[in-house]
RNA sequence: GGCGAAGUGGCCGAGUGGUUAGGCAGAGGUCUGCAAAACCUUCUACAGCGGUUCGAAUCCGCUCUUCGCCUCCA
């Protein structure tokens, strides 16, 4: 079966070759750095990082590039307000560059714990001031954008399609609802800002041909698709709330420079809402990552996220999560059992799971039913265990590559280890598991001594810090349980 | 007001015309010194009202409700 993605722009799902045979270019609209990643950024990028291990366990070359946005852009409207970054900059009393540097760092620590796999290219904005540059004056040359009083705007009128990708097209229908007064120096009202003069006192600043200012929200994009991926790409990605104003808007500015397609496929992830509301920094209910990752195996998050299909809303809880955290043991328990197993005859067949796996996988990256045949096979693998004298060598090994390919390679949520202890390094791993070992031999002792009450304590104890000891027909063992 | 998405069992969450989603939680059982884990059995569904159809949670219409966007936002 061919892949298929949901094409937002066509809103169906559509089957997937890319432009150029094996290759494919893909740009995610990244963060911008001026506070720390929140819960609805990790289901960004955990599904865009799905997207691209898929992409590339089915052979393609992905290119897959992911910006930051370190130019401050504002906090109220396009035209009004205080760039965020130097407003961030302005209360940690530090300066913009700082400000951004940190959270960049933050965002990519944060996004390593998740297992997100790093952009190929991760270009800032505030490096690609030239490319910008350039663009508004091929803008300016064809005709599609005016400067007034130091400030240029794209002509909205001059691109037929405007609106095409959130069915806004009616440009006057909207103005009467429009929440965002309309400025006199703007040709039409919906006419958007690709550089802007900078005001007294604003602090990222770059010289322009028209005045020193700064770049509209939507131009970073554009310019550095098409100077790392070219003036078509393959694939777009974003949050949804993106759509309008700021995918049409670059869809508008690309294409009425190059004339091509600037997009073949768009992709917008839905919300994280918390109760049923939708998430926002600005709403301050947003779930700092940081502090999540505190309380919750950044796996388990990871995991949560996958639970749900990208084109669905999540609605984050503790309980909800907390669920996850168990099924996700559940999981990871099967695949220390089939390590630990010793060999017997049982054996079954693979193929069913592989097919049903790629079959999600290819239908629009359906996670929630990818994850749904690891359980089964889960099931399939602990059924066998109970009720034979074990697995054949064959069916372990099958179900093993399996595990790895589609857990830990993949969806990325097993890490292929047999235990290990949190995030800490592999030495004093090993350390501890010496260390858990000694405690399970001096309880077995106690067991022998019928001492229960001893036996007990060492177990709970064990529990208390996370260690989990089960005594099975095979002998003692213990799991990581990953809290939550 | 305009554009768009959605309402599934106690909770989370897939499915899109006829056959078990899956996870978590609940009940009973097997196993165990007791647990845990696992396995077996099992309960609770498709917002409401019409329509199309041999047959609809799935298609169509209406109603109600929720959410997102139209301001920066993953």
């Amino acid at each position: 079966m061919s892949l298929y993605i949901y094409n937002s722009l066509k809103r169906a799902k559509e089957k997937f070759e890319p432009l150029h045979p094996g290759i494919v270019s893909i740009y995610v609209c990244g963060p911008t750095v001026y506070g720390h990643a929140h819960l609805g950024h990790a289901k960004s990028y955990v599904s865009f990082d799905v997207v691209v291990r898929w992409l590339r366990h089915k052979g393609y070359h992905v290119k897959y590039i992911q910006n930051i946005t370190d130019v401050g852009h504002l906090t109220d409207d396009a035209d009004a307000g205080e760039d965020k970054i130097s407003k961030q900059a302005r209360l940690e009393k530090t300066d913009p560059m700082e400000i951004s540097q940190f959270y960049t760092r933050s965002f990519y620590e944060d996004m390593d714990q998740l297992n997100v796999l790093r952009p190929n290219i991760a270009p800032a904005a505030t490096a690609h001031i030239p490319e910008q540059i350039a663009l508004v004056e091929r803008l300016i040359a064809a005709g599609h954008a005016y400067e007034v009083n130091g400030n240029v705007y794209f002509s909205v009128q001059s691109f037929p399609g405007y609106g095409k990708l959130s069915g806004r097209t009616d440009q006057e229908a909207l103005q009467s609802g429009a929440r965002v007064e309309t400025r006199s120096e703007k040709h039409h009202p919906s006419d958007f800002a690709l550089w802007k003069k900078a005001e007294e006192g604003h602090l990222m600043k770059w010289n322009s041909p028209w005045s020193i200012g700064y770049p509209g929200w939507h131009l970073e994009c554009s310019a550095m698709s098409m100077k790392y991926l070219g003036e078509t790409i393959d694939i777009h990605g974003g949050g949804m709330e993106n759509k309008f104003p700021h995918h049409d808007c670059e869809i508008a500015q690309s294409e009425s420079v190059t004339g091509k397609p600037y997009v073949r496929f768009w992709m917008h992830n839905n919300m994280v809402t918390v109760n049923g509301v939708k998430m926002g920094k600005s709403l301050k209910n947003s779930v700092n990552l940081k502090d999540l990752f505190k309380e919750i195996d950044p796996l388990v998050i990871r995991f949560f996220i996958l639970q749900s299909h990208y084109r669905s809303q999540l609605d984050y809880s503790e309980s909800a999560i907390k669920a996850s955290a168990t099924g996700l043991d559940k999981l990871r328990e099967t695949q220390r059992r089939l390590q630990e197993q010793k060999h017997g005859t049982a054996t079954f067949d693979l193929e069913p799971f592989l097919q049903r796996f790629t079959d999600a996988m290819d239908d629009d990256f359906n996670t929630p039913v990818a994850i749904a045949v690891l359980f089964d096979l889960s099931k399939a693998i602990n059924t066998a265990l109970d009720h034979s004298e074990g697995i054949s060598k064959e069916s372990r090994q099958e179900s093993e590559a399996f595990l790895h390919t589609a857990g830990t390679d993949i969806l990325g949520i097993l890490n292929g280890n047999k235990q290990t202890i949190g995030r800490d390094p592999i030495q004093s791993s090993h350390k501890l598991e010496k260390i858990i070992d000694i405690l399970i031999d001096m309880r077995s002792e106690a067991r022998n001594n019928k001492n229960f009450a001893l036996s007990d304590k060492i177990r709970d104890r064990l529990l208390a810090v996370g260690i989990e000891i089960k005594d099975t027909k095979e002998g003692v063992s213990w799991s990581e349980k990953s809290g939550a």
